[in-house]
DNA sequence: TCGCCATGCAGAAACGTGTCTTTCCGAAGC
DNA sequence: GCTTCGGAAAGACACGTTTCTGCATGGCGA
C-alpha cells in the first residue's frame, strides 16, 4: 500500500499495470514483449490496460536488466578547434542521415558523440556500438572501446592495426586514377591538385594516388595544399594554384567547397572554363548541376556507406552472421559535367537532376 | 565467492572496485563522485585502484538510480518521404552541429530521432529533455512528450497553443521586411519570391510577411511555390518565375538551393544580375561568396538558435533559473554581396570570408 | 569521567525491468 | 482413485548504481 500510493507523483510503472489488470508482473512483461504462453485473451486485455495507464516501460531499467541499449554512438574525427565539423562538408550530413534512417529501421537511435577520448560524455552513455568516421591511426578512442567490449565499424579503412569490427569505405586510389584518366582523355596536359594538409586517410590516399598517376604518365605533380578545416584557406589555395608559373590546365579539387573556390578563382585569372581549364571537385553537393559551368563532380556515395556501416555494426551487435562482408568496398560515381569536357563547344544546360536514389 | 568468480566474464563492476580496494561500495561511489566526507588519501586510493580495474560506472544504471540521463532529443520535421532531410539545407546542418557542441559542453550528448511517433524508438531511450526543430501545429510528438513530463524546447515559435517549455525564433517577417526593403533601395520595382508549398511555420510567415510587404507598398504579388523538399522542384520553379510575364526585377529565394537555382535560371533568360535581375536568398552557405555574382544571403543564424536552444532546455532539466528568457528571438543578418546591389558598375570580387565566428 | 560532535566508513534499500523457477489446478492415463 | 502432465500465472532474484541511515572511533569541553 505505501507502494502503490507513494507512486502517484511518478510515471505509471508495470507494477500498476500489473495492479490494474489484476495479475502479476511476470504476466504484464509477458504479454507487451510477447514472450510466455498466455492465452490471447490476458495478453489483449493487459495490452488494453496498459494503454489506459499510458504506460512507457523504463527505458533504462530495461537497458539495465537486458544489457542492450538501443543506441549507436557516432563519432566524426574533428580538424580545428570546432568540436564538430561534420557539417564542413555535405558529405558528413549526408552519410550521418543515411546512417541514422538504417539504424531507426532496425531500430536503434543514434548518438552524437565527440572524437575526443573526453570520458564524461561517453562513460555516460551506454552504447550497443560504435560508428567512427574517419579514424586515425590507433585512435585512443577506438582502442579503448573495443577493449570494453564494444563493436566498432569505421567509415574508412582503420589504419596502424585498429581493431575494428568492420569498415566500409571506397576504393580512392581507384577513384582517383579514374578521374586523372577522365580529364587526360579530355585534353589535359597538366593536371594539378588541390588537397589538404591533414593527415586523414582520406587525403593522403588521394595524394599518394595522384603522385602515383603523375610518376605514371611522366608528368610533374602540381599540387596545392592547405588546413581543410579553414573556410577560407581553400579560396586562397586555388588563388596559389593558378598563379603558378606551371598553371596546370586542369585541376581536381579534394574538398567540397573546392569547386566554387576554383570557379572564383579562374574568373580572376580570366580563365574560361572548360576551355582553358578542366574542373573536378569531389563533392556530393547537388549545387554543382547549377554554376557556371556546372561541374563535374566525384561522389564518394555517403549513402550508401552510411547504410553499409549500420548494417555491419548491428549484425555484429545481434550476433546474427549474414552473408554481409565485414569488409565492404562501395564504388564512387563520378558525375561528368561541362567541366571537365572540352568536346561540346556551347555549355549544354544539363537537366535538373532527381534524387540520386541509393 | 559465487558473486566474484561468476562476475568474470562481464565487465568490471562497482564491487569488484570495492573488493580490490578493500573498502565498501559506498565509499566507492562517493570517492568517484566526490560526494560524501573522505579523507583525500581514500579517494585517491580508491581512483587509483579504480583506473586499474578499467572500472566505468553503468549507465544503465545510473540513469535508473538518478533518473537522469544525459541525453536530449533532437527531432527534425520531415518534408517528404526521406525520415531526414536534415541535410537538405545547411541550416539543419548548422543548427545540430551548435546544438551538439553546447549540449556536449554541458555534459549532456544528442540523439537524433525522427519524428514521426513510432513509439518503439521513442520510448526505448531515456530522454532528459527534446529539441524539436520547427513543430507542426499540435504536433502528436510534442504533446505526448509534455504529458510525460519531459521538457521540450522548439527551434521555432510553436503554433497550435503547442505546450513547449521554451523556444528560440528569428523575427522571420522582420527579416522579409527589412530585405525587401533592402531590395527596393536597390532599385527594384517588382519584387518576385521563390516560396514553398509546405505549411511550415518558417515559410508561412515569410510568404504572409512578403504579402504584406507587398500590400503595403502597392505592388502586385509575383511568386511561385514549389515542394521544397524535391531538389529538382526549385530550379523548375525559378525557371517558372522568370519566365513569367509579369517577370520581376528583383527575386527573394526562401531556400537555400535557390540562389544558384536563380542564377542559373537567370543565365538561361539571358538576364543579367544583378544589372537586370536582384537577387537574395535565405541560405547559410559560404558558397554564394564565390558565385558569379556573389550571391546577397540571409542567414538566421543557426548556430545562435542551436546554442541558445540547448542552453534553454538544460537550464529547465536541471532546473536551475538563470535569468535568461524562455523564449528568446535572434535576429537574423543580411549579408550584402554583390547580386542586390546596382551601384557598382564592375562586380567587386569579395575577399574570401573568415568564419562568422559566433 | 561522561557526553557530544565530527569524522570515516559500511549496510541496505531502492530504481523498474526481464526471466528463471515454482506453484497451482484441471484433465487425462493406468 | 491416484498419478502425471501441461497450461497459466505468481514469486523472487538480479542487473549496477546512488543514497539514506546508521555505527563506530576519537578528540574535546564540561
Amino acid at each position: 500500500m505505501s507502494r502503490s500510493t507513494g507512486r502517484r507523483l511518478g510515471r505509471a510503472g508495470i507494477r500498476d499495470v500489473a495492479a490494474a489488470a489484476g495479475v502479476s508482473i511476470t504476466t504484464v512483461s509477458d504479454a507487451l514483449n510477447g514472450k510466455g504462453r498466455l492465452p490471447d485473451a490476458t495478453r489483449s486485455h493487459v495490452r488494453e490496460v496498459a494503454d489506459r495507464l499510458g504506460y512507457r516501460p523504463s527505458a533504462a531499467a530495461r537497458t539495465l536488466r537486458t544489457g542492450k541499449s538501443g543506441l549507436l554512438g557516432l563519432t566524426v574525427t574533428t580538424y580545428g578547434d570546432e568540436p564538430f565539423t561534420f557539417t564542413e562538408f555535405a558529405y558528413f550530413a549526408e552519410m550521418a542521415r543515411a546512417a541514422t534512417s538504417a539504424a531507426l529501421a532496425r531500430g536503434y537511435a543514434l548518438v552524437i558523440l565527440p572524437a575526443t577520448s573526453r570520458h564524461d560524455v561517453w562513460s555516460n552513455v551506454a552504447l550497443d556500438g560504435t560508428v567512427v568516421i574517419d579514424p586515425a591511426d590507433g585512435d585512443p578512442v577506438v582502442t579503448e572501446l573495443v577493449r570494453h567490449g564494444i563493436p566498432v565499424v569505421s567509415d574508412g579503412r582503420p589504419g596502424g592495426a585498429l581493431p575494428v569490427t568492420g569498415w566500409v569505405d571506397n576504393d580512392h586510389e581507384a577513384a582517383v586514377l579514374g578521374l586523372l584518366d577522365h580529364l587526360a582523355d579530355a585534353g589535359a596536359r597538366r593536371i594539378g591538385l588541390l588537397t589538404g594538409n591533414t593527415t586523414d586517410t582520406y587525403t593522403r590516399l588521394s595524394t599518394t594516388a595522384y603522385l602515383h598517376w603523375c610518376e605514371r604518365v611522366g608528368q610533374d605533380p602540381v599540387y596545392e595544399s592547405y588546413p581543410a578545416h579553414d573556410p577560407c584557406a581553400g579560396a586562397v589555395a586555388a588563388d596559389r594554384l593558378l598563379a603558378r608559373p606551371d598553371r596546370p590546365d586542369a585541376v581536381y579539387g579534394l574538398f567540397d567547397p573546392n569547386g566554387t573556390d576554383l570557379l572564383a578563382a579562374a574568373r580572376r585569372y580570366g580563365l574560361r572554363v572548360p576551355e582553358d581549364l578542366l574542373l573536378v571537385c569531389c563533392s556530393e553537393s547537388t549545387l554543382y548541376a547549377a554554376t557556371e559551368p556546372p561541374v563535374t563532380t566525384l561522389s564518394l556515395k555517403p549513402r550508401r556507406i552510411g547504410t553499409a556501416v549500420v548494417q555491419i555494426l548491428i549484425d555484429a551487435i545481434e550476433g546474427l552472421d549474414t552473408g554481409r562482408p565485414i569488409e565492404q568496398v562501395i564504388p564512387t560515381d563520378l558525375i561528368i559535367r561541362a567541366s571537365s569536357q572540352r568536346r561540346s563547344p556551347r555549355t549544354t544546360v544539363s537537366p535538373p537532376r532527381g534524387p540520386t536514389g541509393d
